[in-house]
DNA sequence: CGCTGTCTTGAAGCGTTTCAACACAAGTGG
DNA sequence: CCACTTGTGTTGAAACGCTTCAAGACAGCG
């Protein structure tokens, strides 16, 4: 594994863009394009890299560290939208709309990014249209997860969107996993409260669903029985 | 107004593709060659356009009829997703994505559609690239959409979901508007049952926010009031 | 006109939130 | 390194919001 503190930025640059995978079809030639045109930042626990309302002008690629995305409701409620992972990027909604952010996005450890600028990218999709493609099955992909999880918002109970959730982070074939997030964020994920999310683990457990390991770790007991709640 | 049911087939679907807005920049030459690609379909009141499931193959743009876009969650709940008017389009998601169809699309009064072949689309979007970046732009706002809807779902009454609606459904400076569905599509796209809806606005009324006239039509009395819900 | 599906209203029941109090873990500074 | 502070996680009891079921009114379509 690499150290990326103590890469090179250029290193650095290539190391976080052909981790994406909306780049790394490229041939090493155009990659260097992308790569030049590239800078990087850093950002400390906590701090924000961008705001809702504040104006758009990059696409940001997480080369280290972890983001949380979230929204405002109306009413001013929070509601945790994703985490993000070194490989990951935000920030492209803005680039091709209003162009204006409509979430929050803060770095939750300390975090190092790459950005790419909006008239950059235009410039690249224009001329490598496979790019484009390439971002169209993302946001594709985007669409049909945001969808779902909204329809299990409508329609699903609390400990229903628990279990599936659950599932959904259980890698192929294993029998424990651990939470992505504190369950204060996945209760603002998954749309409830921190107690309800303790609770209902709790009932799973006594239901022999699952066996909680510690504050993140969880066992799969009965993945079908869980599914099936 | 035209009737397109009397049009020729190829002048139905200029007609058509000259409504979307992912092609309405094209030269005159352009959109020739993408509407010689294009075929029509007509369906009759409740026949299904595609199912979850089915492979995807084709773009389907609504030029004349309505169309309802919904999905069934884990437990076989139905929600709804959208509701297309003309110059609206579906099956996008699947040509991008593995190919196979996640909702149901069924006409909900006599529809016609013009398709266009998976295939034919790549090919116009490498050679036409921007029309990628309208896709992009229409995805973006989707996505936008749907994830601000996620967030209602999420931390919302369905008091304040129902105001947020009926607020959205409101034309600049109008102050009475129709409903796009029944109440018990309303319902279902809002993700509660058509009892509440039917209490919630009469409660809504009761409070001189609105005042419903007939089955469909609203009044809008206080706008302030019924945002700060 | 009659049938079918949508809409409304009431009463009972359930699921989830809220508030408060406490246990526990993690990050901070002497 | 420990003690301190802060934030996260748990548990109970009460309150709330919404759904469910049932029954009747109404509208739309053949």
């Amino acid at each position: 594994m690499h150290d990326y503190a103590q890469c090179h930025t250029h290193d650095n640059h290539k190391q976080c863009i052909t981790l994406v995978p909306i780049f790394n079809h490229l041939e090493n030639e155009q990659m260097n394009e992308v790569m030049t045109t590239a800078r990087s930042s850093s950002y400390k626990r906590g701090e924000m890299i961008y705001k809702a309302g504040e104006q758009s002008d990059s696409l940001y690629i997480v080369s280290k560290g972890k983001i949380k995305i979230y929204r405002l409701s109306e009413s001013g409620k929070e509601q945790l939208v994703r985490i993000l992972n070194p490989g990951d990027f935000t920030g492209e909604l803005a680039l091709f709309n209003e162009g204006v952010h409509e979430s929050y996005a803060e770095a939750i450890i300390d975090t190092q990014v790459c950005m790419i600028r909006r008239s950059d990218l235009q410039e690249f999709l224009l001329k490598y249209p496979s790019i484009s493609l390439k971002i169209l099955s993302e946001f594709s992909s985007r669409l049909e997860q945001s969808e779902k999880q909204t329809t299990r918002f409508a329609t699903e109970k609390v400990e229903t969107r628990i279990a599936l959730f659950l599932a959904e982070c259980l890698e192929r074939d294993s029998t424990e996993l651990t939470l992505p997030m504190s369950k204060k964020d996945l209760a603002s994920y998954l749309g409830t409260t921190p107690e309800t999310i303790s609770r209902k683990l709790g009932d799973l457990e006594v239901a022999g669903y699952i066996k909680q390991k510690g504050q993140r770790n969880i066992e799969i007991m009965d993945l079908d029985g869980l599914l099936l709640l």
